[in-house]
DNA sequence: TATGCAACACACAAAATTGTAAGTAATGGC
DNA sequence: GCCATTACTTACAATTTTGTGTGTTGCATA
């Protein structure tokens, strides 16, 4: 999450793989442990900082912020800052991140049905 | 990949977010590097471990089989062993990996869009 | 002057994933 | 007997991700 080697096989074939499939690069930006439920959060609505540290339960400050720095980095969030002490900073869906919900409710819908497949056995 | 450690607060936050949400829980299942890739390769078609190997450029003998034995044990990959020697063992997409075709699909092209946007800057 | 707040940064540790380099088993052909 | 073949396994190392705990900034209020 921090740096990446950029030398490393691991890397490459990162790079490699989801340079050609639109899917594998899909996933890879949003594969980090709370992307999707901060993601999900912002869906119709800015919040600051701490109003999405309320709304997910167990995550860190240092996850929090690794995590919307990276969205941010990858145009998925935009972040507004504000000149005020505390300080103020809003966080909220960039347009191509708003144009992955209808997606989402499909692959959501498919989770569901797989995981309930999984119970049966 | 191998095994995990159950109580670890990783593997805990893990679980509580993708029980909830459908997404969530199914781009956990389709994360790992070579994942998608193998399950591409086996659309309409069944492979044998050193098919699969030959398409995959750069994947190991390590990588190919984790990476299998955990679709298979999702459920997403069916195995057959025929008793024959050299061994022969061939994967097949389950129907409800076929179910994610269609998704695919869209994901796919928004992940485009999401890597076009990004040469823009 | 001391304290609190919001949104981080930093150092470090733990855990998870990925990669590398060896084996291994059973059998048919030489 | 010796070798080649296929689908793995094992031990280990490197990399990456996640988590824990503490420190920082600048101003307002007590």
């Amino acid at each position: 999450m921090a740096k990446r080697k950029e030398t490393s096989t691991n890397h490459i074939n990162r790079e490699k793989i989801s340079g050609v499939c639109g899917v594998a690069h899909a996933i890879d930006i949003l594969a980090g442990r709370w992307k999707l439920f901060i993601l999900y959060k912002l869906v119709n609505r800015t919040l600051r900082f701490s109003e999405l540290k309320e709304h997910i339960p167990n995550i860190t400050d240092r996850m929090l912020t690794l995590h919307l720095q990276e969205l941010e980095a990858e145009g998925l969030v935009s972040r507004t800052v504000y000149a005020e002490v505390p300080p103020r900073v809003e966080y909220s869906l960039t347009e191509i991140a708003a144009r992955l919900i209808p997606v989402w409710d499909q692959l959501n819908e498919w989770g569901h049905q797989h995981r309930n497949s999984r119970l049966q056995r």
